[in-house]
DNA sequence: AATAATTTTTAACATAGAATTAACATAAAT
DNA sequence: ATTTATGTTAATTCTATGTTAAAAATTATT
């Protein structure tokens, strides 16, 4: 779950459906006071924060995440106005994981924010988010690897990613639909079936550990928990 | 993780944009109260201290750190208002490790910044800080110079920083973004692929070291463990 | 200041590797 | 038994990275 504050209509729409296309869920705040609303309720994985707002600007909301415990170290992208010098200056000083200056490109907001957060599950060293075990097999985003039972399983990108989604979410089934906009992105306009490959080349590459991906019929895949 | 105890907003911004630019943590202070309270958190790495301060002046607080056994040897370089000789007796009279006056460029401050750390972890004789070793292959950050099977071998800046993030964190995986904030900084606008060919000359005047590096298809480039 | 040497970056092309498709095989459901 | 969904395989297409050399920028030298 990504939030974003924003209060310019037209970027809302954009990168809500940019985002929601591409399979990350959002939630669109127009004023900093909705915003913290919902951040005593649930922690997004990531902000999208925007320099420009009503109330109070973005930098120092995020001066006011840094200082507190819970907020220190969630990644915040900054979105600038112009991609003016000094916005990014102030923005990085204040501690932004990166800034994206508008107008930008829906791949380049989700490349960076598919960055940041493998990056930030790398510093924040805690194993439990970034190491991920199912039966035999234990996956690491930060080193992107994979092994079963200890033996080092060699992934290529698309393998890496499918696994990584399902075993992440285990026991959830996702239909080849669901993981073709996860993965391959709203815009790919392919086949079903390229999913069922990818699933037969990672069950066969992960040996043993193959079995905990389970088919559901006439439905999806799943990893078992 | 550096700090930097200064009250002048525009000179904040200014060292803290040139040090994350460079890939260097920096925690900014107005106040000596809100540094002593840090200091009791965390200690940096070294402190950038401004001479000319609200409550308390830099000279006292360096005599002070001087006086306490944990923050004796802390390395401290100076910020002077305008150089004067004056300024400049006391600072290093008090211990100060080096200082630079204002206005300075940011180029001079980071290669500063380095030289005290790496003299500072020349005497501590930390052998652990600065050397590292993956496979046939020996780094040390003190020296700047680079073995393979004991042979010493010639790198350019880059690739010496290059080498050596990537093997101080071992088996973490850097996207290529990623690379270019850290060593080339955020303001780099070239080419993703420069760090492509920085690899190749890495691995090839590595020679059998080079195969330390690992392509790791669709995201960047790590040192195996 | 001019020149030479070195380092860094860009751009173009080559190649290895990965993703996709399509065709056929098999197993589950009706 | 027939239909439908998924498994399997291998050829094809596409893409990321490797590689090279030349241009640009930087630094050292005269």
């Amino acid at each position: 779950m990504i939030y974003l504050l924003e209060d310019d209509i037209s970027i809302q729409k954009f990168v809500s459906y940019a985002l929601v296309n591409s399979g990350i869920e959002v939630k669109v705040f127009d004023t900093p006071s909705e915003f913290y609303k919902a951040m005593n309720e649930e922690m997004p994985e990531l902000l999208l924060l925007d320099i420009m707002l009503p109330e109070e600007d973005g930098i120092s909301i995020l001066n006011k995440l840094r200082e507190r415990e819970e907020t220190k170290k969630l990644p915040v992208i900054m979105l600038t106005a112009k991609g003016t010098e000094y916005d990014r200056i102030i923005g990085l000083d204040a501690g932004a994981d990166d800034y994206v200056a508008k107008p930008f490109s829906v791949m380049e907001l989700i490349s960076r924010i598919k960055a940041v957060i493998r990056r930030s599950e790398m510093t924040g060293t805690k194993k439990s988010e970034s190491e991920y075990t199912v039966g035999d097999v234990t996956l690491c985003t930060v080193k992107h690897t994979v092994k079963v039972k200890g033996e080092e399983i060699r992934l290529t990108y698309k393998e890496f990613e499918l696994l990584s989604l399902l075993m992440k979410n285990k026991e959830k089934v996702f239909d080849r639909d669901e993981l073709l906009v996860k993965i391959w992105g709203y815009d790919f306009d392919g086949e079903n079936r390229t999913v069922d490959v990818h699933i037969r080349t990672l069950r066969s590459k992960l040996k043993e550990g193959g079995s905990i991906i389970e088919t559901v019929r006439g439905v999806g895949y799943k990893v078992k928990g």
